[in-house]
DNA sequence: ATGAAAGCGCTAACAG
DNA sequence: CTGTTAGCGCTTTCAT
């Protein structure tokens, strides 16, 4: 052995990552002129920068993000704090990954799902994780709109945003779907469908959610002088057994009902299965709107379901464009509602 | 104005994140004895120990995470690149997550669901940016088991594990849930049910798992003297929808059939409804296994669904723990497959 | 056009 | 027992 393996021994292989000495020492410049070539910064001679970028690549050199945090002060990075039960998380985080990318700026999801054991122990471990890591902000995802205790950040001055919940706080920034435009939109549907004897099946009543949605339809019902009287609403658990068990109900209270608004899509699943068990046809005979278009009932049940879209992706984009401005120091609080859609599918005619 | 703030001025305001310099500063010590006083380090009188421990305190001061990595050369992190819809994204992070925080590690998750436009760039992209973050492991979680593509890190010699999918080249380590044994399971299950005319309902064949869960089934039965005809064993679409229309061939083939397996509970609560449809009492004339224990699906069949568990938060441990041992330098490889699990509700007698 | 050196926040080794 | 200092990898003056 013993070969020429001397200082200078240039060969790639390094047994760890390149760092910006390696680059420098391999290229033959000082770490400083390295750092100059690979960042376009100051003037160096074409040739030069030329000679540093190849041996980077040749080493796989890849700048270590710590150090750029660690230098600018700024750790690029905000955490996303999650306690729903995984259905939102993902097209949330997609929607603020992307708008943050603009200023190259990653997440840290932390799960602290609410239904699980231990939730509030592992948001406080997650939030404290976070601020340890020096966070620039904090997205909290609810599980439903309503109000929930604010997070205990100190006297840290991180900035905070609710999604998907609030706070009953006036300085704090909530952004939510707006749940009445969404049940105005699924009532119009059916108005439009010809409908006017319409019932409301629907979740706990302690739901904002559910509060905002029915409102919102027998507003739109009282506008077109209709009503929805009080028996024409069942309110229970999100469940598909309960769709189907208040749908008999209903048509019990009257059987002449000819549009049904379900407050989300498992209602409205069990809702038509329950229909069909009693020899009504959808949407011929009863025309069913859902909320949620969660695919894998929305697009399963028969006929496919006409449904609300509270748009996560969107509102996920729209708290991480949002938390840009916070990061910028804006200091802006309040509520904001974003549009829900309406996806037509065949259930409602 | 100009009243008495001198440089002495110790009150907590700094209007920013406070530094160790800061804690040492109106501590009244150097920054060395600071580090000691918080990390328990060297030999301190214990006065001093107390002062510096109250004035962290109440200055909030955390230490800077990133530092902490700079300094160890390590930065206590790992990649979770999550190709799947979500639906197992969540599950296995709080598993890994709680394997990993017994070294004090944490998870960077990054999606790139494969459903969604530009799943391969945004793979691309997050692979560089824990490349850049240098995370010290990256868990590859797949939505079906069959073999990927490696994920591609030059010449980087960090860790890689694949979750619910699988590589074919003989040095990576796979993590799959043993879909053969959950096949036995569901077999075992109806046969103790006293079932002898067993069926499969299941998804598009060239899934692995499909293949395994089927002559899994088959295997079991003809080991019981039994046999599971060709003309037995439907294989379509992930959907409620495929479960129904599937049923219904079935029974056409053969109406004494008494046993159902379904390879996921989606076929399951399809097929739950058309047994329903044809008049067929569940259990007592069919009864019906699923596979997935997907809540949502598994609660709401009338009757609730017996089904497999694949147990994703137990593979998120698993994975976890193995991820320790790979960047604790072993260099295991091979697939490893963890059973699953029977739930047992009302649909199997 | 390039190099040298300071400094980001923190720890550990070494002085005193 | 406490203070001083070097250095982690990198960028950014400031000299040369």
């Amino acid at each position: 052995m013993g070969g020429h393996m001397d200082e200078r021994s240039l060969e790639p292989e390094l047994g760890r990552a390149a760092t910006i000495q390696d680059v420098a020492r391999v290229a033959g410049v000082s770490v400083g002129t390295a750092s100059k070539a690979l960042n376009g910064q100051g003037k160096l001679r074409a040739e030069t920068v030329e000679r540093v970028q190849t041996t980077a690549v040749r080493l796989e050199y890849r700048p270590n993000n710590l150090m750029q945090s660690l230098l600018r002060g700024r750790t690029h990075t905000v955490g996303l704090i999650t306690t729903d039960d995984g259905r939102f998380s993902m097209p949330l985080l997609l929607g603020v990954e992307d708008a943050l990318a603009a200023e190259h700026m990653s997440v840290f999801l932390c799960p602290a799902p609410h239904h699980s054991p231990g939730a509030q122990a592992r948001e406080r471990q997650h939030i404290d994780s976070l601020l340890a890591k020096h966070v620039e902000g904090i997205i909290v995802l609810g599980w439903k709109i309503d109000p929930r205790p604010p997070i205990d950040i100190g006297r840290a001055r991180t900035p905070i945003l609710y999604v998907y919940t609030s706070v009953d706080r006036p300085d704090t920034l909530c952004l939510l779907p707006d749940d009445a435009q969404g049940g105005r939109l699924a009532t119009m549907q059916l108005l439009h469908a010809g409908r006017r004897r319409l019932a409301h099946i629907t979740g706990p009543e302690d739901w904002g959610a559910v509060r905002l949605r029915r409102d919102a339809m027998r507003d739109v019902l009282v506008e077109h002088g209709l009503t929805l009287p009080d028996d024409h609403v069942r309110a229970g658990a999100w469940r598909q057994r309960w769709g189907y068990e208040a749908t008999g109900q209903l048509l019990d209270v009257d059987p002449r009902i000819d549009g049904l608004f379900c407050g989300n899509d498992q209602l409205a699943s069990g809702a038509i299965e329950a229909l069909r068990a009693r020899g009504r046809r959808v949407p011929d005979d009863v025309a069913v709107v859902g909320f949620d278009n969660w695919e894998v009932f929305a697009e399963e049940t028969r006929p496919p379901l006409t449904t609300v879209d509270m748009q996560i992706y969107e509102l996920g984009r729209r708290a991480g464009s949002r938390m840009l401005s916070l990061m910028k120091g804006e200091r802006e609080s309040g509520v904001i509602r974003l549009p829900c859609r309406l996806v037509v599918r065949a259930s409602c005619g």
